[in-house]
DNA sequence: TTGAAAGCGTTACCAA
DNA sequence: TTGGTAACGCTTTCAA
């Protein structure tokens, strides 16, 4: 009498087992699609299974057969648009693929990935795409690592912890912009990342813990010291994590007695809070200071000026973690691999030669 | 012999409770925090299990309890910084929780969406915030609240499904810039939006199945008439689903006879595009042409114009609607909720008079 | 081709 | 306070 109505609590392979008239056996058989079943049987069952109105539970199936369909992805902010855009190129082939994707912001701090990766091992994900906070606290990922599931990292490496990295070439591409800022006649450079010390204060690119920020660092540094600069140090200003933040670090830098004549900024929302700030005081770039900018947002195109970019295959660094992961989710144990990716530099117009018009005359 | 070490494979309750002495179900108790035990046997349990480096197994634990302490979040595409910001809002608050999301893109397609919403089923989150492609076609979502999982509707709702959601005031705020736009001598107002018909025509408000666009765009059509225009359906532009798409139309709606003195964007990708075509022909915004793009995207406040936008609380959407969730998930059994959060008009500069100068001299 | 039964790692119930 | 044992819903031998 509770066998034709599609029953209250959700049903089970045995109830349409039952239903069909097989054994339980056969009924997952058909349900789960795999071993072998007769024809007459097979669409008996699926009978039962509409009738019954039929759901399989995925955490039944992941329990004994040991994978859950599922990636695990930490991130900094997903509300970056680098982030975001990345999250879109992994979603896109884990879909693919035929995996889901467990999204989780650390807010880059290392406490909250430690957390967040305990989770995920305990919810049993098949993979893991990481973006690790610091670099210099990876005991965490060495576990990961460690638990035989499959991890990526990515936009920020690990020279140490042997496992496969997705970059982009932000070394060279630091150089390349921060050389093309000294050829146009710059001396005064700053660098402005969101990254920080615990005193805020800036020494040596070991300092940095964020890998991709350390890489462009190191060019910069080295190129303007190549160049034969000096103090390069206070030239590279830490913190600037929120807009207030950002605000006086470059009010600070713009009042200071040698006020820079360009800025790298180390990521679109950084670059913002300059645009914004130049705009309110009347500071006309490209004339009174250059702006370059990491990561070609898309709103870096329609200001006035255009502001120069370093164009990063944001989308397909996700998209190539995916597959890479994928792959070794699929049995490849080849020794880790590091992928880098090329940027490219884009020329707008925020960027001039600071002897036209940008040195106040406290020089001559 | 193989006791002291930590295993190759990873260890479980029953391993724990051997290494410790004591009953499965004793270790159960300690491990998994309920019922009591003696300070005595949980020191033990609890050396072992750090000894045995054992790490709970969530998906049999899920199993058992039923809950997977799991949140699935479908949206049309977290590459846009509406639905990105969201995202954040809901992860926020799910953290907080306790709970972790599961992310699906539904590239703003039903299909995708059922399938998604079938596997999120499956992995039996316990909860759901969902962003309907489609306002029509929703069985499916039926079909999930009916599952007994708790259902939020996010940024668009359905009249008909009786099931929790969380909206922007979309037609107030489209009513109040029209009315805006026609008070400053607008007369030929388009309205462009990524929603499309089958023939990519717009006759009437039924026409567009997604909730948020349709009640703006009901909005602006009523406020329209009762201005005393004519023809507003074929001021309506639909199908702006990408930058290509965007600008054949934009570029349609400035060449043609009447061309329009002021376009409303329905979301700020979109208004994006009308800027930099505007940028590229030389179209002098507000002079030539005034802009209005629903949501404040970080962008819009540092072009040249600023521009003119409807500042929707989209972080709050996110929250409010993750905070219902949990509410439901917790048990809150009340009738299902409708939460209309307010929006802003921002006015910045990319809107004129179009006396001004902005009618081509063929019209006297 | 089919069925019976063991097992996955937990929690939960009931006695002791 | 503890231990034994039955679930949970599926897959996977192993026989028949």
């Amino acid at each position: 009498m509770d066998k034709n109505a599609p029953p209250n609590s959700a049903s089970t392979v045995a109830d349409v087992a039952r239903e069909a008239g097989v054994s339980k056996a056969t009924a997952a058989r058909v349900l789960g699609g795999y071993g072998t079943v007769s024809e007459k049987v097979r669409v008996a069952v699926m009978a039962a299974a509409e009738a019954l109105d039929y759901r399989p539970n995925e955490l039944a199936r992941s329990m004994t057969t040991g994978r859950s369909g599922t990636i695990g992805v930490i991130v900094g902010d997903i509300e970056n648009p680098f982030f975001s855009l990345a999250v879109r190129g992994i979603t896109d082939v884990a879909r693919q693929a035929g995996f889901t994707v467990v999204l989780v912001n650390s807010s880059e701090d290392a406490r909250n990935e430690e957390a967040a990766l305990r989770t995920l091992l305990a919810k049993r994900v098949d993979g893991l795409i990481v973006s690790p906070a610091k670099e210099s606290e990876t005991d965490h990922l060495r576990d990961a690592a460690r638990s035989g599931r499959p991890l990526v990292l990515l936009d920020r490496g690990s020279e140490t912890l042997g496992v496969d990295t997705v970059v982009a070439n932000d070394r060279h591409a630091a150089e390349s912009i921060t050389r093309k800022l000294i050829a146009r006649g710059h001396r005064h450079i700053a660098y402005l990342t969101a990254c920080d010390t615990p005193d805020h204060h800036f020494r040596t690119p070991a300092d940095i813990h964020t890998g991709s920020v350390r890489r462009r660092i190191e060019g910069f540094f080295s190129t303007c010291q190549e160049a034969g600069m000096t103090d390069v140090e206070h030239n590279i200003h830490v913190g600037a994590v929120t807009p207030e933040r950002t605000r006086a670090i470059i009010m600070a830098m713009i009042e200071a007695p040698l006020r820079p004549t360009a800025i790298i900024a180390s990521d679109s929302v950084i670059a913002l809070e300059v645009f914004k700030l130049c705009r309110e005081f009347a500071i006309r770039i490209p004339d009174d200071l250059s702006l370059v900018s990491f990561h070609d947002a898309d709103w870096t195109s329609v200001t006035t000026p255009p502001v120069t970019v370093i164009r990063q295959p944001v989308y397909q660094l996700g998209e190539t973690a995916a597959r890479l992961l994928v792959r070794r989710m699929k049995g490849d144990v080849g020794p880790p691999t590091r992928t880098v990716l090329e940027t490219e530099l884009v020329e707008r117009a925020s960027v001039s030669m600071p002897d036209q018009s940008s040195e106040p005359p406290h020089r001559g």
